[in-house]
DNA sequence: CGAGGCCTTGAACGAAATCAAAGTCAGTGG
DNA sequence: CCACTGACTTTGATTTCGTTCAAGGCCTCG
């Protein structure tokens, strides 16, 4: 999902190399990662500097002094942390653990829009109206940090640099969306997998898991769901990678080689419809920036 | 686009009542339209209360004291607004034109992310980086307001209901992108283009024009890459709305109605990938909402 | 009037959805 | 312990939809 994904290095062509696979690797959840020292599963109470470590936001601010704390609060596997319709009131910072949220059509149908985890930031889109406009639901056992909105409004009005980093939070939301429609526009489906594959080893990665060994958390019918696909389509795309050797695939343990499946992505061709007609941009010139 | 798209009445069921079409009609650029005070196209400076105005998200500060204003500035149709990679300060707010947003690959393949136009703001997915995430063009002549981010944080600073706007907006715009990715992913192609002149339809009545008739400002290859289809398809697709008789399409004139092509939605079936498998859930409870 | 974008339409092809069936796995209860 | 259940996954056959390729029409501008 980066923009940087598809700057593989193309030193050497011959073909994959092929991924060695440990028929009998599974995914051990590591309850007790190699972080720094985020690694407190039993923490209750996080302050403003904790969390923004958790997100990966920078915050200037060092005025350590004592701060409003947030709670920690477990969410067992398939509860729901949220409904669509409800009154808003906090945002959820996941400290660890795996979810999903959805979107409910007029019929019902569930859409998956994202699967959050450590790092990430639940209800951003629902601050505007004052109903939650998501639904989110634990695929794992979570540890979820509640962040009423209204304190941490609070906050920034305290101090900039804590307005600064929802400021950053909020973009980076928006900037990742809209990767996800260049994927789902651009993209066939074994690449979409492939993308998708690759963006779960380097959240594992940055979370401090193994970015080559992991366990999918989530059915084929939810990652369809996400990209556009149907459960099938995913199952049959990753079967493909398995064949051609970038990946290796038995249920729901995945073995990935990011730097050959990045080389593999590469020789899929773009759908003709997605390239740019450069001389066609418009009748008139587009070269100045004003 | 929005959420209660779906929810036409079913009343009578005599399939889709014809529009009458008027083969002359055309798509008068109103410089002046039937707004209340926002129809001043050569105005040169707008203060906070107007933009908000413009970008319609009540404010409630009615501190009215001299605040400082923010310009406006002309682009000429095809000019570039901001260039990715660009150093990011600005947001602008569309005063009046149309814009397309775009996003390009690795291989300068262009993807649409937005058509913005009176109301719609660019730039804020490039806050969190200091860098222009995306491309921004004029598809019209356009009247943008310049709103430097430092400019509008320190006000936000000064008073909270400002930075509650600030929030508000960029909460806003991630709901709409969410819209946009269920729109992707749940939506047969004669849907996508349907939704997407029914999002026209009421975004120009918001603006004060005819919500029946219009004029489309981008070229099928444009809105293609913004629905991930081909040209021809979103050609075909009007087509086809056109000869159900749901709309009226004459090179880029629309005629439309709403509720009958609300209608023509529902009667397409949902892909069965997208449907909830309500007792499918997952194997734990999910109702409770802890 | 001619050129160049843009739009439409047809035909063939290909990718993904759908339909169908069998295999895997975890948990349950006899 | 093992058979049974139900959810999940895989794979094959078929169909549907959308892309691609190609040709012709339309409109604007010089």
């Amino acid at each position: 999902m980066s923009s940087a994904l598809l700057s593989a290095n193309s030193n050497g062509f011959n073909s994959f190399v092929p991924v060695e696979i440990d028929h009998d690797f599974k995914f051990a959840r590591p309850e007790v990662g190699k972080e720094k020292k985020r690694s407190n599963q039993c923490k209750i109470w996080s302050n403003i500097y904790e969390i923004c470590e958790i997100l990966r936001i920078p915050c200037e601010s060092q005025d350590s002094e004592a701060r409003p704390t947030f709670q920690h609060l477990q969410f067992k596997t398939g509860h729901r942390i949220h409904a669509i319709g409800q009154a808003f009131d906090t945002l959820y910072v996941v400290n660890s653990g795996f979810l999903k949220t959805v979107l409910l059509d007029d019929f019902g149908n569930e859409q998956v829009l994202s699967f959050p985890m450590q790092g990430d930031i639940l209800g951003v889109d629902s601050i505007h109206t004052k109903f939650y406009a998501s639904e989110a639901v634990a695929l794992s056992d979570c540890n979820l940090i509640l962040v009423p909105f209204n304190a941490l409004v609070e906050l920034g009005r305290k101090e900039a640099a804590f307005e600064k980093v929802i400021y950053n939070v909020l973009s980076r939301e928006l900037f990742r969306k809209q990767a996800l429609v260049s994927l789902l526009c651009a993209q066939k489906a074994d690449a979409k997998v492939a993308r998708f594959l690759i963006y779960l080893s380097e959240k594992f990665h940055e979370m401090g898991y193994s970015r080559s060994t992991f366990s999918l958390r989530m059915t084929r019918q939810e990652i369809g769901s996400y990209l556009g696909l149907s459960l099938e389509t995913v199952s049959r795309a990753m079967s493909t990678l398995k064949e051609v050797g970038v990946i290796g695939v038995d249920q729901r343990s995945i073995k990935i080689n990011e730097e050959d499946v990045y080389k593999m992505i590469l020789s899929l061709p773009t759908p003709r419809s997605r390239l740019a007609v450069p001389g066609a941009q418009r009748t008139v010139k587009t070269s100045e920036c004003l």
